[in-house]
DNA sequence: GTCTATAGGAGGATAGAC
DNA sequence: GTCTATCCTCCTATAGAC
């Protein structure tokens, strides 16, 4: 796959991001070297600074574009009114869209801390985005009376963690379908916070 | 702190683990030197070499002393027979010893893709022991009937990363006692599992 | 847009003096 | 046991040719 010379910047580009981050996924962001990025890719490590200012910037990059497109696809969907209803949207969801990017899930929560101060606060902005949604599905089921949780956030905080774990076992094409791993977890997230 | 020569081969050593334990959390493995390492301890990165043959050494020794830790901690637990009790046991347990230690038990679960294999495989079957023991009360919990769970496997680490959520958030002296945190899980956990 | 070449520094680890 | 000095490798990022 040696590259001699040529202009390819409309397909560089995106080779670079998932080389990196299937690169930074599996060995971290400070054990991964430009040059190793280059070599998966095909260039040359100069040519990377074509498309990134530097290192750090293109980290920021790959994080801040999953946590957009989670809100995107978030803000997609219609969970309708009801908090029982709204809460199996979400966990179906988180689980689901999780599920399908295990590099980009295990970048945003393991290299947060290899983040510029003024990156990080933009990236936990984002997230805390996500969370509030979560929150407030709690709260309006304790006022109905659907949800009996003393304290919502730190229960959001319990929910996605429990959530997030499927992450560390679960392999496409193993033992459970994505039907099966979703109802698991709903039956556990409904049981601990009904009333 | 600048220390000048002696021998202080009783107290170095720890301090030196001390300061990796706090520089690996904070910072990553990857990400700091030898030379960060030895200038908290207030001695020359050489030094260093009389306490750990190498670096990765050095990771690996925190990893398996604090496994090692929670093993020989969780053994001394007489949780009693009941499953109900026995949950309840594991899970006030599990807060209880990993709120104290947020840097051992960060480094624990951040840093094993930063073992080399031999190391890799030693820490995971450490860890496997302990999971294993909430995946028997979970397994004769659902044949005495208390418990309602499909897949013991996977709830056992569903368990766990809900569990292991809570040093994400919870600071020492912050609005809930340790006996708030532990009620509060406690109450999702059983819920979750329950019949 | 990519290449080669390199500046300029930091990394892990070791040798030998004290 | 710690120090100073150093080896050798690797790093990020830049400069200028093509």
């Amino acid at each position: 796959m040696a590259r001699t010379q040529g202009s390819h910047s409309d397909i560089t580009g995106p080779r670079i991001r998932a080389a990196a981050l299937g690169l930074f996924a599996r060995h971290g962001f400070a054990a991964v070297s430009m040059r190793q990025i280059a070599g998966a890719v095909g260039v040359q490590a100069g040519a990377l600074y074509n498309y990134t200012p530097d290192k750090q910037t293109l980290l920021y990059e790959l994080m801040r574009g999953h946590l957009n497109d989670l809100l995107a696809a978030r803000a997609a969907e219609m969970p309708g009114a009801d908090p029982m209803a709204r809460l199996e949207n979400f966990t179906r969801f988180h689980i689901r869209f999780h599920i399908e990017r295990p590099d980009e899930v295990f970048i945003a929560y393991m290299e947060l801390r290899n983040l510029e101060p003024a990156n990080f606060t933009e990236i936990e902005r984002l997230r805390r985005a996500y969370e509030d949604e979560l929150e407030t599905i709690l709260r309006d089921g304790v006022k109905s009376g659907v949800f009996a949780v003393s304290d919502p956030r730190i229960v959001t905080y319990a929910v996605i963690a429990m959530l997030n774990g499927v992450n560390t076992w679960y392999r496409a094409g193993g033992r459970l379908s994505l039907e099966e791993v979703e109802a698991l977890y709903w039956d556990m997230v409904r049981k601990s916070v009904s009333a």
